[in-house]
DNA sequence: TGTACATCAGTGAACGCGCGTTCACTGATGTAC
DNA sequence: TGTACATCAGTGAACGCGCGTTCACTGATGTAC
């Protein structure tokens, strides 16, 4: 029987541990770092006991990395959605991406950390490969959509673009735009940042840039 | 007594056990992630009791960022010494000091994540900002002597190149030029993907390519 | 040159704790008929 | 519409283990005189 509705009591089955444990790493590693998690305290916040988690997670490792995953489809969907079929222009609409970009890691930093900086690797965790690659995808569009606007003669690559714009998002999050307590100062909003080394990257380019 | 040169055996001090133990934690990461380092392993691969960790750091977290602190005083001498005073040209030194960062990147994977993803933070820590900060000064030397190099009326803020020029160096390095298995494929190897980023880079600042 | 003493680095034994993991189990759910 | 049964999610108790931390201690080193 199962009468609850957002209180404690829960029937015997959960219903939704699942997320529950997801949701509780994504507090732990906000609270403790990506050290602090362990299948042992996640179940606790769940409500459940500490064999609980192994119905659906093979270990932590196997848990950090589904948040992981989950973290890459949010992102995409973060870039997405900033970028907005590059309306009104590539160049704009490019950089409304990279402060999503910003966002998306400011206002989800245990996401972010579990994604980048939680020691679980790539290497045969096809899903999580996966999700990567969906949420550099939409780079990718966005890359694609500022060459084409270029003149034909002067294309570069447009996966060496989206490399690039990666690479330059993340190192801006990641050293200066985060929430957390490794965030270094800077004399200007890494918004500000990141945008004007976009302007200069396009210019370099050759792109339009308005 | 201490009769030992190289083997196993040592006198009652140690000697050099706060190196040791720094060495063992750089160990721990390449072979466990940072999460897999304790005061406990670092003092049995350092061969002495547990307890004699406590001479020389509070805590786990203290020994990390001690490690972390000496990786960047290492990484501030690589940039330093592939800058070389600029020679023979800003943008010549510019792009080998590039180098020299990917390379410290893959030569020191264990060092790079105890200083990035180890979860330390800078707040509090000033020996570590300090560290940080050095090295952050051999970018900083590197982008103002490529300003310098422009035509006074379009001269960017050194601090702003530098900005850019970590967080691009950095980008690259932690996805796609990692020795680890968090590394990301990319069609052409990280040296060629930050150099054409740097030269793209300059080119939109007006700064001289050659 | 020797001796006494202070300082310091590392010992080793001990402890409590929390984590990972296993197990036979049980309550709830879904479905065949 | 009801009943029987299979499936499945979570239980709770148990275990061994390794870690963090403390403690009185002891061996080595340095130095004052």
């Amino acid at each position: 029987m199962s009468w609850s509705r957002g209180g404690e009591s829960r029937s015997y089955h959960h219903g939704n541990l699942r997320e529950a444990l997801m949701k509780a790493a994504l507090e732990l590693i906000a609270e403790r770092g990506p050290t602090g998690v362990t299948f042992a305290e996640a179940a606790r916040r769940a409500g459940v006991s500490p064999a609980a988690p192994y119905r659906h997670f093979r270990d932590r490792d196997d848990l950090l990395a589904t948040v992981a995953a989950a973290g890459f489809d949010r992102l995409g969907a973060a870039l997405l959605t900033g970028w907005d079929d590059g309306k009104p222009s590539p160049a704009k609409a490019f950089e409304r991406m990279g402060r999503a970009y910003l966002d998306f890691a400011r206002t989800h930093p245990a996401d972010y950390v579990a994604m980048f900086e939680s020691g679980i690797g790539m290497e045969g965790n096809a899903p999580l490969q996966q999700a990567s690659q969906r949420a550099f995808g939409a780079l990718r569009e966005a890359a694609e959509a500022v060459v084409a606007a270029m003149p034909g003669e002067a294309r570069p690559p447009a996966l060496m673009v989206a490399l690039h714009t990666w690479a330059m998002a993340h190192g801006v999050a990641s050293l200066f735009g985060r929430a957390d307590n490794a965030r270094r100062k800077t004399p200007m909003p890494p918004e500000e940042l990141l945008e004007a080394a976009f302007l200069v990257y396009l210019k370099g380019l050759g792109a339009p840039t308005g």
